[in-house]
DNA sequence: GAAATAAACATACAGGCTGTATGTATGCAA
DNA sequence: TTGCATACATACAGCCTGTATGTTTATTTC
């Protein structure tokens, strides 16, 4: 037995310190917002020092946004994996929000992703993020439903619909009636 | 004559530099954010000190707050101006989105309203100010079109379609595109 | 396997910013 | 004209951010 530290390799400490960090920032962003987080504060949490921080991320928003990476894509994971297997594409859009609703139920998601993202980081960082997640799909489903609208001004107004019901819902309204209203407007839309 | 400076009232005193204050402060919260701004920097835009700053507004928030109050209550005026004579409830629908967009194409508002505000002051302090603007206007509207889909629901999602809408359109986007989109859903949706 | 190098941190420091406390001048009221 | 309140201006204490520098530990090279 060497000492009492255990003997890590570098990518080792690399990867469990990153890890640490981002799960610290996580929890302090959501909290307490991300202006109202201070680093100190936030490497205390993680049980870490300022310096690993400045030396894994560039600054403390090179920490957000890692932050917000690994949030959309667990949004995105959280759907792809609740892929419908019917063909009908209004129940392929409304299957879709549900797995959308349900993942930004995790907490703090929806504010992280939906108010404090495109604040720190502009609205067009995140325009990046969103279409990753889904943004591209509802564009394709737009398109198979041969709607008369634009399709790209009509997705990217439904995909801000999906963003405030899934803040509401994450805040404590009902999901059934959200998902009513949706199923409404998108069924109207299609008859079109 | 007893001096160079003008002599003034308290009352003229206090309207001046208030006014200096907000406006200074739009110009800056517009150009470099609210976190980007420093009270310095501002006062200084405004030909003050940071002791006016702090003898008018409780802290740097609330005289962002103060901002936002007065473009809100621009945006509700320009709607209430374009109060549409007609009696057709989407196309009165229609004509408040057109004089939305409009009101939310002066520099930097949509982004002050739809981004900054809300990460600054909350969400939820932000939703009194949308609904003075327009919400209860949007929610009287879908009630009246006797709709079958949750009213309050819809209400909520349409708004923020038209503020997506609004973003873009401030962004550059063509108006046209956004207007046509939302002519074909509106309609959808009166439809059923 | 020992020296050299690089990675992964830790510590120290320099500026800037925020909010408050205190000081001053001017309008107002009795 | 005397006293008071308002409207500021200045000074200060504390915190926070990013960088520069120092130290330890792993990895490579000879």
């Amino acid at each position: 037995m060497q000492e009492e530290t255990t003997r890590r390799s570098n990518a080792d400490r690399r990867r469990e310190t990153r890890s640490a960090l981002l799960a610290a920032a996580r929890e302090c962003f959501v909290s307490k917002g991300f202006a109202g987080t201070g680093t100190p504060e936030l490497v205390a949490a993680a049980g870490m020092t300022r310096g690993a921080l400045y030396h894994h991320f560039a600054d403390k928003t090179d920490l957000f946004r890692a932050v917000l990476r690994a949030e959309a894509e667990a949004v995105a994971a959280a759907i792809r994996a609740a892929a419908p297997p019917g063909s009908d594409i209004v129940e392929a859009l409304l299957s879709g929000a549900d797995a959308y609703f349900a993942a930004m139920k995790a907490p703090g998601r929806a504010r992280l992703l939906l108010v404090e993202g495109p604040a720190v980081l502009g609205p067009s960082e995140i325009a990046v993020l969103d279409d990753e997640t889904g943004g591209a799909t509802l564009r394709e489903a737009l398109t198979a439903l041969n709607i008369a609208a634009p399709v790209p001004e009509t997705a990217r107004m439904l995909s801000a619909m999906f963003d405030s019901a899934a803040l509401a819902i994450a805040d404590g309204a009902d999901p059934a009636l959200y998902r009513t209203a949706l199923g409404h407007l998108l069924t109207a839309l299609a008859r079109q």
